[in-house]
DNA sequence: CGATTTTGACCAGCGC
DNA sequence: GCGCTGGTCAAAATCG
């Protein structure tokens, strides 16, 4: 809000936004926990642009097989849907930022204060249509300097900023991402 | 003018 | 059954 001077070209600086990378690896796991912590920061303040990320992941998702049973053990289980929300990404980084642009665009439509932090918690939402994703951020109540922030579901649709890889040119040279021998693949 | 933000109210699930 | 917390929606307000 303030004289920011400017909001603009928020992923111009194109900076590696590697966080965001793993998003696509994670859901397809039971539950991530990342502890790169990748504090590498401290002395660096830097700009605001350079924050640092990667410093805690924690990714839940639906197990394939187990279905339900989350990790709600106790006696009565279940309760929840099967299927309440499958893929769950927490991302826990160092800004001063409360959000910041992965290159998608999103609408706020909540605020709340939780009870363990003094911090509100936004609520976004994909703008973009037929993408229902949505996005949680958070101070981290111990550290007011990350910020916690949560994605939920998986985008169906590019980013509105396209500017990534997906050359004809794979100097991988040995290996294929897909698999060569797929057994009637779809049908 | 449209999209987006903001704030409050409402609702659902869980605990007791 | 009531109370609490968390999450979502909606109307109004604001920004561009």
């Amino acid at each position: 809000m303030p004289d920011n001077s400017q909001h603009v070209d928020h992923h111009q600086h194109h900076q590696t936004s590697s966080e965001f990378q793993f998003s696509d690896y994670f859901m397809m796991q039971d539950y991530y926990s990342f502890d790169q912590d990748a504090h590498l920061a401290s002395q660096n303040t830097v700009d605001q642009y350079q924050q640092n990320v990667a410093s805690n992941i924690t990714v839940e998702s639906n197990h394939p097989s187990a279905t339900a049973s989350n990790m709600k053990q106790k006696s009565g289980i279940t309760k929840k849907r099967a299927v309440d929300m499958g893929r769950k990404v927490a991302f826990r980084t160092k800004s001063k930022l409360d959000v910041m642009d992965d290159g998608y665009k999103w609408r706020k439509y909540g605020k709340k204060m939780v009870k363990n932090s003094p911090n509100p918690r936004n609520y976004f939402k994909c703008s973009s249509g037929g993408c229902h994703v949505k996005k949680r951020v958070e101070r981290d109540r111990d550290d007011p300097s990350y910020v916690i922030t949560t994605y939920e579901g998986v985008h169906n649709h590019e980013s509105p900023c396209v500017v990534y890889h997906l050359p004809p040119m794979m100097p991988m040279g040995g290996f294929s991402l897909q698999e060569s021998y797929t057994p009637s693949s779809s049908s």
